[in-house]
DNA sequence: GGAAATTCTTACGTAAAAGTCAATTGACCG
DNA sequence: CGGTCAATTGACTTTTACGTAAGAATTTCC
């Protein structure tokens, strides 16, 4: 595993510009390190952006990506500050389930509309 | 089943705006019937309302949301027809299948994160 | 060592998806 | 008939998530 990536082999890899990155780190998602001005990003920030895209596929706003990201960086923390991480892990994943069912109840739907495509196309062979 | 819902009756079911309903209306997505200016929803056009929402929580845009939409409305078409909407479904299932990998992939670290939590406040428990 | 490429910051622009506000227009109720 | 409540259209505003352009500083390559 490469120690640095520069910005531009992240936009290569994950086919986004050098501004959507810039402006992940503006927002908190990511905080690579610099050598001068210049950002180097370590495979632990490969795997933020890995993290970020995976949510922006899902519909997360970045707000939302930034509360789930956080919850990565499990910090120490004092009973209390635990609990309410569970709780909120237990939300997030609600949430998810919820989209989890959206996902199969489309997918039926799209069946169904392939199977009256099918058939029908059966029809059309029939009467030709 | 009623024959006809207000505006106002589905964005309260829904949670939604009347602003969001027109936007939607103008957008192409549903095309409720009048009665004189007043908009009346059937039973369809509220399904509709459920499969658009449904979109949105996946994070499809309106643009994907009608494309979804047209599909569902399968057009007794011809042959070559037909099969390019297949095509599209099978698209959109790909799609699909890559959002549900994307589910599975962060409940699953969502699991870690709630058993580092579970753990720590075990070994709060043990020091007290 | 000079040109070309990469990177940086700063700032303004924009498309999508509504929110908000204003001015009407019916529709119903006592 | 007067009032009030719900609905309509149209225009302007806002927020999010970047795009784009300008100009300076580095870095890299021949």
């Amino acid at each position: 595993m490469r120690e640095f990536y520069t910005i531009t082999e992240l936009t290569r890899e994950f086919g986004i510009s050098t501004r959507t990155l810039r402006f992940y780190e503006d927002e908190g998602l990511i905080a690579p390190v610099r050598r001068g001005r210049t950002r180097l990003f370590r495979p632990g920030d490969r795997h933020l952006v890995k993290q970020i895209l995976r949510g922006k596929r899902l519909g997360f706003s970045i707000a939302e990506i930034r509360e789930i990201i956080q919850m990565y960086k499990t910090p120490p923390g004092e009973a209390g500050q635990l609990r309410t991480i569970i709780d909120r892990v237990e939300e997030k994943r609600a949430e998810l389930r919820q989209k989890r069912k959206d996902i199969e109840d489309t997918l039926a739907e799209l069946d169904q509309v392939e199977e009256t495509c099918v058939n029908r196309l059966a029809e059309l062979r029939v009467a030709s």
